[in-house]
DNA sequence: GTGGTCTAGACCACA
DNA sequence: GTGGTCTAGACCACG
């Protein structure tokens, strides 16, 4: 599991950890149960302070992906304990696909290109 | 074309007007050509500094939605210049995908859900 | 509003923070809609770190004590969202009802000194 | 007397571990005279260090709860030294109780709750 | 001027 | 050795 992040980008880094272990997780790359690698040890393989990556995990654990164990380490879930999409997510679903529209994607190429996404396909992160 | 703004959110208020904005043309609520309120006129109207709305507007002319003539008016293109969905909007759809499938969501309710979504359907923006 | 912070205690100062924060909010002295002060400003006031209260104020935001205006300004809620106390808390409650009959308070006496705290009364912070 | 541990708790281990025995006194399933079993006993049983179990016996040894005689025996004492609740208790009380409030958990259900639970019904540790 | 984010250190409780 | 917490700075997006 190899982290790339853009410092120059507008989502904060932590966040950018968060996406990437999220995606890790669903395309099975980072199987339950698990574990981590350390914050210390993603901190300096990925050359960004400890605090950020302590932020990525806390909201990581808060959204129920992954659990700390107290005897050290931090392991993968699994699963959101969530039922369905938040609202905010259904709110940028809902623009990405408005902007889809305008720049001239039919319906049936918006849905083929989300069912690729879903399914793990369109390369590169 | 009322604006619903939420100053709670994440999301900064020049994004929100934006993807109203967007939402309201690819829904055909504003149609090509139609002329968009000055500035001022929807600074004070909702309750926001005109350095917002200008902001707002600014990101919109960039991405082609919008043009402004030379005696000031603003009025709507109807389609983005772009052919694809940006990079960045790849990405969000991966991370929204991901967390869809971690939520238990299946390949075809999401798909039908975008789907859905895509027709304008699933209400409140 | 002000607050009185122990830098030896156990509970880690952001907590104290976000606790004599819920205590305003409950006792009254902090109404609904009123404005709390700013992180920097309660962060010199109080002498620690701005992190340390904006982290306070994050998890106070979380659950739904307060909310942050975008505009800038962060507002008193008045009510957390959830319906009853967290499982957390109940535990709590568990043990400390076995100190009490451990130590000799009777039913009643445990009873009346949860119904003056809940109440307000039991001076001191 | 089973121990259920949560490692991925918020609690340190050695605090769930204290505050189990301290209910099981209160209830009755610890009487006061019974012997505990060794920290090495307890240790291997539960899956925690040894060091981990030390410090519970050591904290509970230190409210009186329990103690232990020179052939290295522990037993339970039956009740604590104190006469009345800690202040950080105290404490603890006066932030849920107004987390309570602010949930909308009136004074009498608050005041039955408290009650139910000095009795040892509302179950689940 | 506001909150959000990040850094480079540091200390401490826990196990 | 692990995560949690804190500090004293700093930069940036937002409004």
């Amino acid at each position: 599991m190899l982290l790339s992040l853009d410092f120059s980008s507008k989502t904060p880094i932590y966040l950018q950890i968060r996406n990437q272990i999220i995606l890790g997780i669903a395309s099975g790359e980072l199987a339950a149960g698990e574990k981590l690698p350390t914050i210390r040890a993603l901190a300096e393989q990925s050359g960004v302070n400890m605090m950020t990556v302590s932020k990525a995990y806390s909201t990581l654990r808060q959204d129920g992906y992954i659990t700390t164990d107290r005897r050290g380490g931090t392991v993968v879930t699994g699963s959101s304990g969530a039922g369905g999409l938040s609202g905010h997510y259904l709110g940028a679903l809902r623009v990405i696909a408005a902007e889809a529209r305008l720049a001239g994607i039919s319906e049936e190429a918006f849905v083929d290109l989300c069912r690729g996404i879903y399914n793990g396909g369109v390369d590169n992160g």
